[in-house]
DNA sequence: CTGGCCATACCGACTGGTCGGTATCGGGTA
DNA sequence: TACCCGATACCGACCAGTCGGTATGGCCAG
């Protein structure tokens, strides 16, 4: 266990051809990118490259996995810390602002490529999206059941929204702009609980 | 004159083309749809598109230019037809998801392959693009500023988040579903009216 | 200690096939 | 005939992936 093989743990080699590769796929697409232009990128060579994977779809597969699988463990972290559905959902907007900012070309990648998946991947990945999306819509919807968030506008379209402006964030987010992702989660949280009819802040 | 070449109208020969790309770019992506497989499903062939077209990219622009000029018309109708900001601000959201909805392929070939034109229309579009943002934003603005809206939140939040909505609609509208556009574009609107303080209808 | 052996990591020229785009010609219409 | 629309054959460039080979380092027998 010396080496730091295990788990999500990347070799150096494997590492930087990840971080070229969403890099370029994020600038310029995924059929835009040539193999050779990331393994000149991730300073390797393509024998590198074809010796720790099989095929340059492999790569995708590699940035969506670990998109991924941070986002659930989040949504379940979260929802277990939070008692009040108010507190859950700002917390929810706020970490996707802010993994999403911290992750855009990954993001962008996602957004943009997901469908280049192979089938049986593409069915892996909606059910998780899927998952995500109906954990989310079941909080809102308990909280309107309750009494807590108002029932005039369906859960169902509260998450289309909230998840709508994540997916767009890397159009137009800088990490260099005024609002910190800190500060933009909770503005956003401020107007979906607005419309929710929750006052800001408790 | 007698030929429909004027203005908007497309010969049946380029409007097959149009079409048939549209289609693919949506489910394949620009790169990796081959120019073959464009005039196969057009059921031209390539001496045909390559009378009409110089390069493969001009589908691309034909098709971005169509569906920004559509956008951008509605947009200044609905802003000269309504006085009340509640009023404009659903106009405009309901506008945008039928028009979105009656094109989804465009729409999804806009936000995912955009940045695949070459510099000079990147920056009309952008241009463009700006334009509407702004425009937007400048209508939920005066309404903050003389009340009409809540100014918690800041108005370029409450646009980022509906036009993010809008964009991210190609991903989960079914024409078969069970709302239709319209009722999709009003219970976005109710949200966004809820957020910014205006309760639902008037 | 040492020398032979093998596994893993990596190299980069090469290939079979594909793609965007072009050159050229036929055939219908005026 | 003249001209435009479109068909077909073709080209040069490029690309994902391969393959024969090299380098490095650990390990075990002598």
């Amino acid at each position: 266990m010396a080496t730091p093989t295990a788990a999500d743990e990347l070799s150096p080699v494997r590492e930087r051809i990840v971080r070229a590769a969403v890099k370029l796929f994020a600038a310029k697409g995924f059929d835009g990118t040539t193999v050779q232009e990331i393994v000149t990128a991730a300073e390797v060579t393509k024998g590198a490259l074809y010796h720790y994977y099989t095929a340059k779809e492999d790569l995708l597969y590699e940035i969506y996995r670990s998109l991924i699988s941070i986002q659930m463990a989040d949504l379940d972290r979260i929802i277990a810390e939070h008692a009040d559905p108010a507190d859950t959902v700002r917390a929810i907007l706020v970490n996707l602002v802010e993994t999403t900012a911290a992750r855009v070309d990954e993001t962008a990648v996602f957004v943009r490529e997901m469908q280049k998946l192979d089938a049986e991947c593409m069915t892996a990945f909606r059910a998780e999206r899927r998952r995500y999306h109906e954990t989310f819509r079941s909080v809102v919807e308990q909280a309107q059941a309750t009494g807590r968030f108002s029932p005039t506008v369906s859960a169902e379209t509260v998450v289309l929204i909230a998840l709508g402006v994540v997916n767009q964030l890397p159009t137009w987010y800088r990490p260099d702009g005024p609002k910190s992702p800190d500060r933009l989660g909770n503005e956003i949280a401020d107007f979906v609980l607005a419309g929710l009819g929750v006052g800001p802040s408790a």
